[in-house]
DNA sequence: AATGAATGAGATTTCATTCAT
DNA sequence: AATGAATGAAATCTCATTCAT
């Protein structure tokens, strides 16, 4: 009797898989997901779809991603390791970087993570009432881009370099939605521009915190 | 859910209604259409919650917007006569303005139209397969932004006040989504970091390409 | 953008049809889902078959009762309304009863509100999580059941009115059951001898509380 | 969800393991699937959730109860024969008893299978269609109680035993919905009701059909 | 024997859109 | 014109059961 929808919806995950062919499956599973979400947008993207365009049935999928959030959540998650590691290696180069190199770096974040960042930048989009997970991947993306200009230019203030960071994640996303719009009459030469005004910005900000080079 | 079979659906367009009371009604369902979108994005915004939005019956809805697609295809013109406006305003002003004051003059097209703006900005986002009135919205933007450029700065070359536009676009809806991220970490003092930001990339813009001022 | 399925999933309520083709299609659909549920059990009803029966479309049903715990729901309710009016008949005629009328008028709540009380019955069942509306429903009809017990026989102590309301409560369910079960090798005479149990008990429990007859 | 599209897959039975370790892993089972049943109803509960709380994998429940229904009908076999030794003790110690006592050790027959009962009234419950097993537990059951009825009266008539046992029948399923409504407004004190009024009509049954005591 | 991944039918629910009144 | 009921395709999600390893 009675409906049971286990009541606490929140806290479920995704499924991790002890035996091989799952482990196989659920990188197929997120790699579609991650396909379809960056074509048509987390709203418009189906579970069927994504069960299809991994050659998975309907029910495999729902076995490792017990809804559609938390197949969001395990792309938000798996970005967030890679992205750590991309952050990790900027920060190692640093000092042999001019501000223009390091502004290009951070810019790269997004694009260098070819298959997933489209998808991300999808789900860092929607208007409102996100997961709390994605809200979380915003602020995270937010403190670690803060630390690497603190890395870089230990004369900022914390507050300014939460600021910066924040501005930075926008131009980040623009990286993409500009790429994307190629074909829809913007030209490759806008990227550059775009990564003019980030350096012009951040020789000019560095400058003021009393940064060298 | 997901943006729909329309095909040929979309040559369709809203009634406008002559009388009076009509257009009153018109006047509320797009208000709500654009306070719903703003709050859910498209995708999530349902035809249903804006009637109700609006006080009127679903029935009432489709008689003036014979589809959803008409529905944001209204928002979009809507937004666009009155944008025209302000870019009117802003060339004519332009004389007595520096650079920064013109940047953010830019700056708050999007900003100022406040009821409007959050739906404009949902409606410029979805990753993909966008209604072609929503894509041209894109392109007349852009090419409304390069005139404004132009006007301001006549030694620009084309293709490069296309560019530029094009990234003070995604600074445009970066004001929104900083805006909309206050209350998740982001300081107001953000939004002045854009401005610095844009401000001093279309200072170094103008003077390379030999503008006084 | 993101799954917003309306944070207060309990509030919902049926829709009161203002049409009048609505209010009969209601009043079918209420009607196939007692008869459903009374010959299937609440969970192995689905909302498929119920708008079958009721010559719906499953849109339909969903307009009115937006899922399946509140069509339970509207159906309790209902019951509740009948069942008043069948209480306060009993209470009305009690001074011309003996103690067996009494008894049996009482059994037969359940039993004379016909094509809904076995699905009353079903709806009752149910061994735990229940909707907070059904468990309503018991302790309304126990506290309902000690109501007229105390009207009958002044003399009880209100907490053990309470407690043989919660037994004959259970006896009342017994009906039903036992009704059910003929074909199962429970004949009829089964149902005389639960009446003359409870006529016994009640007799006794009325005598000693110092009630007369 | 949903009583089964089993028709023949009834005939299928419970595999019993001859080792040690394989009866163990059926008694923890059995355990867990009278826990979950239990507490969720037959219909709610899933054969995901019984192997998990026993510890066990999908598969291995499975090994053993080669479907839902064999499952169920392996609870009630077991409460069969434990029941049967129930039986058996009352019969023994019927001489010594008095009315209410004999009343009082019947009610318990439920209650007194501690962990199963709930179970096995969940399994009594379903409004219909249920599995041939369960239709002949109920069946089984009335025939027992009857049984040790004229073990204890040889004055009455067979079939007004068969009538008697069903109404005891109801009345031991009343006492575990009494216990299970303690929580929701029911009082201990109710229990003692039910037995007065068991006791009151056992009583006059077995005077009327010229039992001494 | 044990494991747990795979299957897929089917249940619930949503919503754009149409249409009778 | 307005109303709101009706439609039904499609999406999300569940779960009993099978089967390869």
């Amino acid at each position: 009797m009675s409906s049971n929808k286990s009541t606490e919806t929140q806290t479920r995950t995704a499924l991790s898989p002890t035996r091989r062919p799952g482990q196989e499956r659920v990188a197929a599973l997120l790699e579609a997901a991650a396909a379809v979400i960056a074509d048509k947008g987390y709203d418009a993207t189906t579970m069927a779809e994504v069960a299809a365009r991994a050659g998975a049935q309907i029910g495999s999928l729902y076995r490792f991603f017990p809804n559609k959030d938390v197949l969001a959540n395990a792309l938000v998650e798996r970005f967030h390791v890679r992205a750590a590691e991309t952050f990790d290696a900027i920060d190692k180069e640093t000092e042999n970087r001019s501000v223009a190199e390091f502004a290009n770096a951070l810019l790269n974040v997004l694009g260098e993570l070819r298959p997933d960042s489209r998808a991300i930048v999808a789900l860092l989009e929607g208007t409102a009432e996100l997961s709390a997970h994605r809200l979380e991947l915003r602020r995270n993306l937010r403190k670690r881009i803060a630390q690497s200009l603190i890395h870089r230019c230990p004369g900022l203030r914390k507050t300014q370099a939460d600021d910066v960071a924040a501005v930075l994640l926008q131009a980040m996303k623009s990286v993409r939605a500009l790429t994307q719009e190629e074909g829809n009459g913007v030209r490759p030469a806008a990227l550059n521009e775009l990564r003019l005004m980030v350096q012009c910005y951040l020789a000019k900000t560095f400058a003021d915190a009393g940064c060298p080079r």
